[in-house]
DNA sequence: AAAAGACGCAACCGCGCGTAT
DNA sequence: CATACGCGCGGTTGCGTCTTT
């Protein structure tokens, strides 16, 4: 269509912004709201595009941001979802307050691509770098690219493309669910795949689905360490894809003490078949940092949240996992989103 | 101390999507 | 239905600062 850049219909102000302008632009947004961007330099007075004010406003200006460096938690964080979502950089900010997805791609490409790569790991597919040195480099990286595209974007929780199985029980005060856990992509985190799809053996109540694809990472343990032995991780994270609920993921990260769930169901992912030691390596170390990743603030966005949906949330958090998600349920269904959205869950054994 | 290179960050650019006309 | 426009996103660039030689 050729449309033309906005910049170009007049001379325009480019280049950093003078303390003068953010107070411009800042007075103006904090008295009369933005708006639409377009209009935004001319009411505030400013020889900018739209577009630049908008920029400025997100990435410098808003008063919910946070400075300062990031913190581990944060990077641990940003390394985890990005094994996930890829560089969707505005869907892993959004799982981060106060930060910026500008910032968290700075941080990305200038530090935390070294770090996974001086540990070994390619930061693309986020898999040891020894099992992506060979011809098919470019040609793997695409096709893990895709995987994780079609994972994040389908509707289904079943893949046909499945490389190892293991059994997965999840247990719930009031019902067991037993059924087989495989592995649905490449993706690995050390020598456990993180992206699982589950079918159930038993029938599972009401709206929640037989088959459901579940993330499984070891932050709850072992925060990414990534050179570490594979002695004591067990599934502490997962994600119900949108077979399951449908609801947008900012709506719904959930950690596991807002939500109440440490004895219950989706808390109590076990492994069998997998290997018997890890449960039994379970160390006080591992608990202590498990408690350490709960009070991790970066998951507790129910501080975000509405008044009214925090306290439906509360409400959840005292029911069994089953009626908790009926709870969520009816409120996702007046979402209507032809998208699908993950809602994470966080629990531990 | 000066020059060169590396690094980090802010901002720009182009594109795609959704919506209004 | 086609077009124009605004917005948001991800990739890229440019510049100031820091580190190394």
């Amino acid at each position: 269509m050729g449309r033309h850049s906005c910049c170009y219909k007049q001379k325009l102000r480019k280049g950093l912004w003078s303390p003068e302008e953010d107070e411009k632009l800042l007075n103006h947004i904090t008295n009369y709201g933005h708006g639409c961007w377009s209009s935004v330099p001319k009411q505030a007075g400013l020889q900018r595009c739209g577009k630049s004010c908008r920029l400025r406003w997100i990435n410098y200006l808003r008063p919910d941001l946070k400075r300062g460096t990031f913190s581990q938690d944060e990077e641990n964080l940003i390394i985890e979802l990005h094994s996930v979502l890829g560089n969707r950089w505005s869907q892993i900010a959004a799982q981060l307050p106060g930060r910026t997805d500008n910032e968290i791609k700075n941080l990305w490409n200038s530090c935390l691509k070294k770090k996974l790569k001086q540990k070994g790991i390619d930061p693309v597919t986020h898999k040891p770098l020894s099992e992506v040195e060979n011809g098919e480099e470019d040609e793997e990286k695409t096709r893990n690219q895709e995987k994780v595209t079609e994972i994040s974007e389908s509707t289904s929780g079943s893949y046909e493309k499945k490389q190892s199985s293991i059994v997965v029980r999840a247990y719930e005060p009031e019902m067991e669910v037993e059924g087989s856990c495989s592995n649905s992509n490449n993706y690995m985190i050390g020598n456990y795949p993180i992206q699982m799809s589950f079918t159930s053996n038993d029938n599972l109540p009401n709206n929640i689905s037989n088959s459901s694809t579940h993330w499984f990472n070891q932050t709850g343990i072992k925060p990414f360490d990534m050179n570490s032995e594979f002695t004591s991780f067990l599934p502490s994270s997962f994600c119900y894809k949108s077979s399951v609920l449908d609801v947008p993921s900012e709506d719904v990260l959930i950690s596991s003490d807002s939500f109440g769930m440490k004895n219950n169901m989706l808390s109590s992912w076990g492994l069998t078949d997998c290997d018997s030691s890890i449960k039994e390596n379970q160390t006080e170390e591992d608990e202590a940092k498990w408690n350490e990743y709960l009070q991790n603030p970066m998951i507790m966005l129910q501080n975000q949240e509405s008044e009214g949906l925090c306290n439906q949330r509360k409400a959840a958090a005292n029911l069994s996992h089953v009626d908790a998600l009926e709870t969520i349920l009816p409120h996702s269904k007046q979402q209507e989103s032809s998208q699908s959205y993950s809602v994470a869950a966080f629990g531990h054994v």
